[in-house]
RNA sequence: UCCCGAGUAGCUCAGGUGGUAGAGCAGGUGACUGUUAAUCACCGGGUCGGGGGUUCGAGUCCCUCCUCGGGAGCCA
């Protein structure tokens, strides 16, 4: 009769009995009678041990075989061991192999370069580090999605392709069919807004893009994007939810992740201290803070990394700059009616020097002013159409906002480029693998 | 596009003032009955990113091109 398989997180509950588990090997190690396998199978680490004496004579030759990610079945008693990573080991009797991997296994367990661990991303990906990042983003999405359907927002899925609308920045164009030219979405928010006044609260979330020629550690150019649109939420309204929505993320990821937090050796008392209100700065104050700290920038400028830094330095959670100069901000936000040279906007900038990670906004509901500022941007009116028709026909005060995941993901994760939050990054000089 | 930095063994890197290339890890062989990125001994491994120049002689100095990384701008 042949022993049950068994996964390695469950095998703590299989102590004492003989159980099958299939895995990959990472380590190898031999002391001449004595063998050690440390093997993964998606759940767990496990250390299995082989005495020359106690297996058959075929696993003591496939063992001979073994190197770094071959795929085994090994076959043996579940037994606890304080010697042992996790407390529990198996005392192999069996052992086969699926697949061989040859000695030429790129990723070894000492330090690699970041380009060379990126052009093996598909092997990077098994290593402990990135897993537990993997998990995390998992856990944050799922996070997203129980937040909101916990709101009663509805799910709506925005189209990738699209005609020339959304942002200013770089655009990828692809053919399509007589249509002329179909862009890949850089935001699902002006579909967002037209599905608003159909369902109330909603949010889409997938990828988006951006041709920009951005080489830093806090850009790709496709990265995913969740974006909720509520009717009757103002700018103020909006910032709440926002607070509540990165504390509840980052709670949910301390809640249930705290083993991969460790994996990261992330300081978790920086992420416990993400509770809302998060401190909101005007624009206006924000320039004096900053003019304050020897800064050059005047009223009207962006603000640029740098400021945005020193904006954060000193505090323990997210920080708001709301209300921003018109010019230095897209066409669709709601102009301020206490101050026309500003929009109802918010940038969040995480703390930690992480930066902007949602950019937040009151749209304009005012179709003439809508009108006014696509004509000022120079967009080209007719692509807006449908656009300006929401303001035509029961025009609503709505606001809405992006989260960037890969920022989101990287800064919980506490990890020095956003390319490890995701799988395969994409960025200007990688397309494969 | 601009400003820095880097390209030397499969990987990570070291190679004052110019003199025909080194280490660790990985790999191979052997030893070892409790290893934790095991340890020890021995062995194999290179068009020093490409091109040009200076020089008796260039990994090293000069010019140029390429590739990559980081930052700026832009943004999530």
């Amino acid at each position: 009769m042949t022993a049950p398989y068994s996964r390695i997180s469950e095998l703590p509950r299989h102590t004492g009995e003989n159980v099958r588990v299939r895995g990959w090997t990472s380590h190898v190690r031999s002391s001449g009678k004595v063998a050690f396998i440390v093997m993964r199978d998606g759940t767990g680490i496990l250390q299995t041990v082989l005495v020359k004496n106690a297996v058959s004579p075929e696993a003591w030759t496939n063992f001979g075989r073994l190197t770094q990610e071959t795929s085994i079945e090994v076959e043996g008693e579940v037994r606890a061991d304080a010697r042992a990573p996790g407390g529990f080991e198996l005392a192999v009797k069996e052992l086969s192999i699926y697949g061989e991997s040859p000695i030429d296994y790129p990723i070894q367990p000492k330090e690699h370069g970041i380009d060379f661990l990126l052009d093996n991303r598909h092997f990077w990906l098994r290593t402990p580090r990135q897993r537990a990042i993997a998990r995390i983003r998992h856990e944050t999405e799922q996070a997203i999605r129980d937040f909101f359907y916990d709101r009663d927002f509805t799910l709506v899925d925005t189209p990738i392709l699209t005609a020339a609308i959304g942002e200013r920045s770089g655009l990828f164009a692809t053919e399509y069919f007589d249509e002329g030219t179909a862009y890949l979405a850089q935001t699902g928010q002006l579909y967002g807004e037209a599905a608003a006044a159909a369902l109330g609260k909603i949010y889409c979330f997938g990828p988006t893009f951006r041709a920009e020629k951005s080489k830093t550690r806090r850009h790709l150019t496709e990265f995913w994007m969740v974006e909720p649109e509520v009717a009757f939420n103002d700018s103020d309204d909006n910032m709440r939810l926002q607070e509540e929505f990165v504390s509840y993320i980052v709670g949910r990821v301390l809640e249930r992740r705290q083993a991969e937090l460790k994996e990261l050796e992330r300081d978790v008392s920086k992420l416990e201290s993400i509770k809302p209100p998060f401190p909101r700065i005007n624009y206006s104050d924000a320039v004096r803070i900053l003019q304050s700290k020897g800064s050059a920038v005047t009223w009207g400028d962006d603000l640029g990394a740098e400021d945005e830094a020193l904006l954060v330095e000193g505090h323990d959670r997210p920080v708001f700059i709301y209300n921003y100069p018109k010019e230095a901000k897209a066409f669709y936000m709601k102009e301020n009616p206490e101050d026309p040279r500003t929009v109802l906007c918010d940038d969040l900038l995480a703390p930690e020097g992480y930066g902007e990670i949602i950019g937040g906004s009151q749209r304009e509901d005012n179709h003439d002013k809508l009108l006014a500022r696509i004509k000022e941007e120079n967009l080209p009116v007719e692509a807006y159409n449908w656009y300006l028709d929401l303001r035509k026909y029961g025009t609503f005060v709505h606001s809405g906002f992006g989260l960037g995941l890969e920022r989101t993901v990287g800064w919980i994760c506490g990890i020095h480029h956003i390319r490890e939050a995701i799988a395969f990054p994409r960025t200007m000089n990688r397309l494969r693998p």
